[in-house]
DNA sequence: CTTTCGATGATCT
DNA sequence: GATCATCGAAAGG
């Protein structure tokens, strides 16, 4: 089994669902995806290529991580081809890998809680700017195939305000990870 | 169960 | 000065 980064974001959305991503040895199985692509108002790269968005740019299967609302850090997956501009923000994982140092890092008792959110997710992985732009195929990352069929559910994004209509947060259906129910 | 609101800082206008 | 792909706590039904 094999991710094709050069998918559109929408795609490798739903391919990533089910993927197990950890970071230095700690994660889970992705539960929860959000597809940005080019031309995308609600996007990042909507208003072009910055300092900030620069890895979005760079080449797909890579790392884009940056800070949101002064506090979280984002993890998302580079696609199509180089210059481009998409991505797939992972939105939530059941964790598997490395249970104790999430829950050190998280303070939270509840195993739902601990990587069930983008932000989460960043902060149970402990992502920061040190892993923008950086392959998800080498360490600290590593990316394992899912073990069981996926049941895909879809629903609008969240946290946007442009192009918020678009039904392009998908999850894994029923999970008990997901950062909010899908249909 | 739901809604509201403050925290917090890099980036862009 | 405004914006922001969020979270968690608090307050209200």
């Amino acid at each position: 089994m094999r991710l094709d980064f050069n998918a559109d974001p929408v795609s490798l959305a739903r391919q990533l669902l089910g993927w197990t991503l950890t970071v230095d040895g700690v994660g889970g199985f992705i539960v929860e995806t959000e597809a940005y692509d080019v031309d995308d108002a609600a996007s990042r790269s909507f208003k072009g290529r910055t300092a900030r968005n620069a890895a979005m740019f760079g080449p797909p299967g890579h790392a884009y991580v940056y800070l949101i609302y002064g506090l979280h850090w984002c993890l998302n997956v580079v696609c199509r081809e180089t210059g481009h501009g998409a991505a797939v923000l992972i939105r939530a994982l059941a964790p598997t890998h490395g249970l104790n140092v999430m829950r050190e890092r998280r303070r939270v008792a509840k195993i739902e809680l601990l990587a069930s959110g983008p932000g989460r997710v960043g902060q149970a992985l402990g992502i920061d700017k040190r892993l923008d732009g950086l392959p998800l195929d080498r360490p600290p990352f590593e990316l394992l195939p899912p073990i069981a069929a996926i049941d895909v559910a879809s629903g609008p994004r969240i946290g946007i305000t442009k192009a918020a209509d678009l039904p392009w947060r998908f999850g894994i259906a029923g999970s008990p990870f997901l950062s909010r129910r899908l249909g």
